[in-house]
DNA sequence: GTACATGATTATGT
DNA sequence: ACATAATCATGTAC
């Protein structure tokens, strides 16, 4: 009566009737649970019509017997021995036990760690590549957006445009082998495959292998676990493999994103035009050289640089300057000279000098004043003035306090 | 290879 | 937010 329930049919739904289907019972068989006694008389008088154990044990030393010698049989024969086999009447019984061994050796058992928690590393990975917006939705701007970000606190190197669409194309590129790859492995749900057209790699792997193992479950035992069981490995590796592809993707991405920073930082020196509108902007303002927004939207519209640079090159300038004056003062005197004798470079400027604090440095206003002075012997000239009346420029906000007798008001012109 | 020039970055102050 | 000062890192001349 024990064995009577396995083939009452109350097992596992799945697996039901996959390659078993011409045999009546097969898939019940497959899925015993306690069958232990079964073997021990070898009598499964419930089975059809068996009369006795004895012509049991006859039937099923057969069968053994001709499992063994099938492998020395010619590919013809075994098959039709195959086919026998698996029509004989001990068939279901003598596979539910083969099961039932194999269960219990623990064979089929290797690999078979169940659940597999959310991975935080893949989690990591996974906010990254939206992040780096090579994963996630397709927006033009998700490159450009991470571009920006990565570059909006320094200034941007004039030929940032250049470099912008060089990153975004290397990364359009990691984007699409990106999605080329996880297409082949990411795990579309059965149910819903039909979804896509072409299957991914790993659903027709899984594929393959179920009907391969349903197919050979027909002659050896092969249980529905089993092969649910070979699933989840299969699953397994190919999300392993997965994440290798989102590790690889982001390496990647973050290689071409230090190199894109890297070439942001080298260094390039402006051109010589770029150069001298500076410097005719900075000796021309000599007193106040401090370009307001305007005047440096302006110059770095006319030098072919950003504004940011600009503000750099007029930090480093007066920095330099103020910490040798000497030896600017040749190149000061060149460039009073031009602009006085031109001027035509209009640096014309709505000399703008920076509002904040102008009044107080009236020292020695601009070109005009030292254009006469030629380099005497560096310490004294007038074009030091600028910067010595009370030290340095940043005293601009601070009052003359006496220390520049002949001003006022910054009187640039 | 070395020294210097120069653009960029960083720390700090206002 | 902007300026200075120091420093870094590279370009360039020798």
């Amino acid at each position: 009566m024990l064995q009577q329930q396995p083939l009452t049919g109350n097992g596992p739904s799945n697996g039901r009737g996959l390659g078993m289907s011409g045999h009546p019972g097969m898939h019940s068989l497959n899925s015993v649970h306690h069958p232990s006694q079964r073997r021990s008389d070898g009598g499964d008088s419930g089975l059809e019509g068996t009369e006795n154990g004895h012509e049991n044990r006859r039937d099923i030393g057969d069968i053994l017997q001709q499992i063994m010698t099938i492998t020395d049989q010619s590919l013809d024969e075994a098959q039709a021995k195959k086919h026998a086999l698996n029509c004989h009447r001990m068939k279901p019984a003598l596979f539910s036990v083969l099961c039932e061994i194999k269960e219990k050796t623990g064979l089929s058992m290797r690999n078979a760690q169940e659940d597999e928690p959310q991975d935080p590393q893949l989690v990591r990975l996974d906010n990254m590549l939206l992040a780096e917006g090579v994963a996630g939705p397709e927006k033009g701007g998700g490159a450009a957006a991470a571009v920006s970000a990565a570059t909006s606190s320094g200034g941007m190197s004039p030929d940032s445009s250049l470099e912008h669409s060089d990153y975004k194309s290397k990364l359009s590129q990691i984007r699409s082998i990106y999605h080329t790859e996880l297409e082949k492995y990411e795990q579309v749900p059965c149910r819903n495959r039909r979804r896509a057209l072409t299957l991914p790699a790993c659903t027709e792997f899984t594929t393959h292998v179920m009907n391969l193992l349903r197919e050979q479950s027909r002659t050896r035992p092969v249980t529905p676990r089993e092969i649910e069981r070979m699933v989840g490995i299969i699953h397994r590796k190919f999300s392993t493999i997965q994440t290798q592809l989102k590790q690889s993707t982001c390496e990647a991405v973050m290689i071409l994103r230090s190199r894109f920073l890297d070439a942001r930082r080298k260094r390039r020196n402006f051109s010589k035009q770029a150069t001298e509108g500076l410097n005719e902007y900075f000796y021309s303002h000599l007193s106040n050289p401090y370009p307001s927004e305007e005047a440096k939207e302006e110059l770095a519209k006319q030098c072919g640089i950003t504004v940011s640079q600009v503000s750099n090159w007029f930090g480093n300038k007066r920095i330099r300057y103020k910490k040798n004056i000497g030896k600017f003062q040749e190149e000061a005197n060149l460039y009073a000279m031009k602009t006085a004798l031109g001027g035509t470079q209009d640096n014309d400027s709505p000399h703008t000098p920076n509002s904040t604090g102008s009044g107080s440095f009236s020292l020695a206003g601009s070109a005009d004043l030292f254009l006469g002075v030629p380099p005497v012997n560096g310490e004294q000239s007038a074009y030091q003035m600028g910067v010595q009346a009370n030290g340095n420029w940043h005293g601009r906000n601070s009052p003359p306090s006496g220390a520049s007798p002949h001003s006022d008001s910054e009187n640039s012109d």
